[in-house]
DNA sequence: TAGTAAGTAGTAATGATTCCTATTTATATT
DNA sequence: AATATAAATAGGAATCATTACTACTTACTA
């Protein structure tokens, strides 16, 4: 593949950041760089970044998000903001299974815990109601 | 909510298919009930039904598909050809602990093993390699 | 049996993504 | 270094899933 400076600033922006940016906010990133860069361009060097395994794509439910951490790691999704957050959690399926009963040939998994991220969830944790919280 | 005759046929057709079917599926089979139904009526009722807990939602990579099973299950997604599967599989995870690292109160996973369903996957299985296909 | 608010049909609008094409550019070759 | 050429880009049009809008219809209430 020939170099290209537009996919490099593209990785960059990915690769420097935790946030789980879609293509649009990317682009916005990028124009910062090149001033002309089209959005057209952002979008297929995103595809090729991630056929490359450079980045990992995530399916948010109306838009494609990119991730520049490539170590299987999962996600918290907050159904009240749409946020992403990175989590240590494991998730482990019986391969060998999958293989044999369904006859399939796993490659990846997908894996997002979905709920309310500590700004939108209704009740806080036992861990944080104290005597106070229990006076009001 | 009002009784709605729309609502009943839609409710119907996700609960009755295993084969989660994305709104165009489920208004071209509501059509067969209902001549006149509109787009724009099955996508509102598959919404209602979905907050209602009568049918789940997954996200496929460019659409919304919807499942009348709301077991808690999992699936396998083809890559190829987008086909999901329902599995057995079960996933669990450390509840206390998302809600202790992440102040994050989960509600619902959606779990998918990404790969090559039978029809696509390249190579055989140990199980299906048999003394004549070694011959070849 | 009439009133009314919820639901619908039909269509326009939106938003994310892909497609198209003339132009530009990285790089291999002379 | 100059040239050829295939890959990549900019800019804009097209597509596809979904949502929004609005006048009309209908389930249910009093």
């Amino acid at each position: 593949m020939r170099y290209s400076y537009q996919r490099e600033v593209i990785k960059n922006i990915v690769c420097s950041t935790k946030s789980h940016p879609n293509a649009d906010w990317v682009f916005s990133e990028a124009k910062k760089k090149i001033k002309n860069i089209s959005l057209g361009t952002v979008y297929r060097n995103l595809k090729i970044l991630e056929s490359n395994g450079t980045i990992k794509s995530l399916h948010d439910s109306s838009q494609v998000r990119y991730d520049g951490n490539v170590e299987e790691h999962h996600h918290l999704k907050c159904i009240e903001c749409g946020t992403l957050i990175d989590t240590d959690i494991r998730s482990d399926y019986d391969r060998e299974k999958i293989i044999k009963n369904y006859e399939f040939e796993p490659d990846d998994i997908e894996f997002f815990i979905i709920g309310k991220c500590k700004k939108h969830k209704k009740h806080k944790t036992k861990k944080q109601t104290t005597k106070k919280n229990k006076e009001l």
